[in-house]
DNA sequence: CATCCGTGGAA
DNA sequence: TTTCCAAGGAT
């Protein structure tokens, strides 16, 4: 196996972008709600959200002491409202069973709710320092094709925690700053649709590269069609909701002008399955 | 393990 | 215009 550590750390060091949670002294809980509001979206979208929402509850118990109706609504359009709602749940787990205090240990991180494989050794490793492999897509694209020698990483795994471990440095230090190098890797360099070989630090020793670029990866299964989805039922209903906050909407008058009836009125009860909304006396609001 | 869950920008 | 994709997690 090729040292891949080395390189990643010096590519790191002169190209890390200067995000706001790799600013020193970010603390724990800025670094967990950046990591909640980074699952699926991007970037970009991310920062300004952050920032205002880091101004508004400051800590774990800030946020617990409110409404789950004020975090859904905080979150606005950022997509996948319920992870506001997990969200406000781990702050109310932190704060009753951790003393405010965002926990450090794997096993703890991964007992609150939102949190997955990820994001627990995501806060483990960049908020506190700690020696975990730490594995999103972008590192499971660099892996796959720097040591695997595909094109697409397979279907996530946990042995994907294994292959990430496997070049992970002793040192903790040098080992989180080589797991975030693998991520910023493949998301500015080792991309999805086009790589920048030439940019990157570990082509001379890239499998895929090795192989000829080989497109082995087999079809990435493809996104089911957002255009007249239950998703985006409930997610029309829920920016109603969320405009008209905190006044309750009638459901009569929640979207009555969407075309299917029956996947509206599917949409209202999955919300309320899900916590993401309270049905009062005829109405509908953001949960209490 | 497959499917579901939002939203918006870029190719 | 359509498709792809973005620091995943729960079920």
């Amino acid at each position: 196996m090729p040292d891949l550590a080395t390189p990643l750390i010096a590519w790191y060091r002169v190209n890390a972008r200067d995000l706001p949670w790799r600013r020193p002294g970010f603390g724990a809980w800025g670094v967990l709600v950046s990591e909640f509001m980074l699952q699926q979206t991007p970037v970009g979208r991310v920062i300004p959200h952050l920032e205002a929402w880091l101004t508004r509850w400051p800590t774990p118990s800030a946020l617990a002491a409110d409404a789950p109706a004020e975090a859904v609504h905080q979150w606005a359009n950022l997509g996948y409202p319920r992870r506001a709602l997990w969200l406000h749940r781990a702050a109310v787990e932190i704060r009753d069973r951790h003393g405010g205090i965002v926990p450090q240990d794997v096993d703890a991180l991964l007992a609150l709710s939102g949190i997955g494989d990820y994001t627990a050794r995501a806060v483990a490793v960049f908020a506190y320092g700690d020696r975990h492999p730490v594995v999103d897509t972008n590192t499971r694209r660099v892996l796959a094709r720097a040591i695997e020698g595909r094109s697409q990483p397979g279907p996530p795994s946990r042995r994907d925690l294994d292959a990430m471990a496997a070049i992970l440095p002793a040192r903790s230090d040098d080992a989180a700053i080589v797991d975030a190098a693998a991520m910023e890797l493949g998301a500015t360099v080792c991309t999805a649709r086009s790589p920048r070989c030439g940019a990157c630090p570990i082509a001379d020793r890239c499998a895929w590269r090795a192989a000829g670029y080989p497109d082995t990866g087999e079809e990435r299964r493809r996104q089911a069609r957002y255009e007249g989805s239950d998703r985006q039922a409930r997610g029309a209903v829920l920016r109603v909701l969320r405009d008209a906050a905190p006044l309750p909407v009638r459901l009569e008058d929640l979207v009555s002008d969407w075309p299917d009836r029956l996947q509206r009125d599917r949409a209202i009860d999955s919300l309320i399955v899900d916590g993401l909304a309270e049905a009062s006396d005829g109405a509908l609001r953001l949960p209490r």
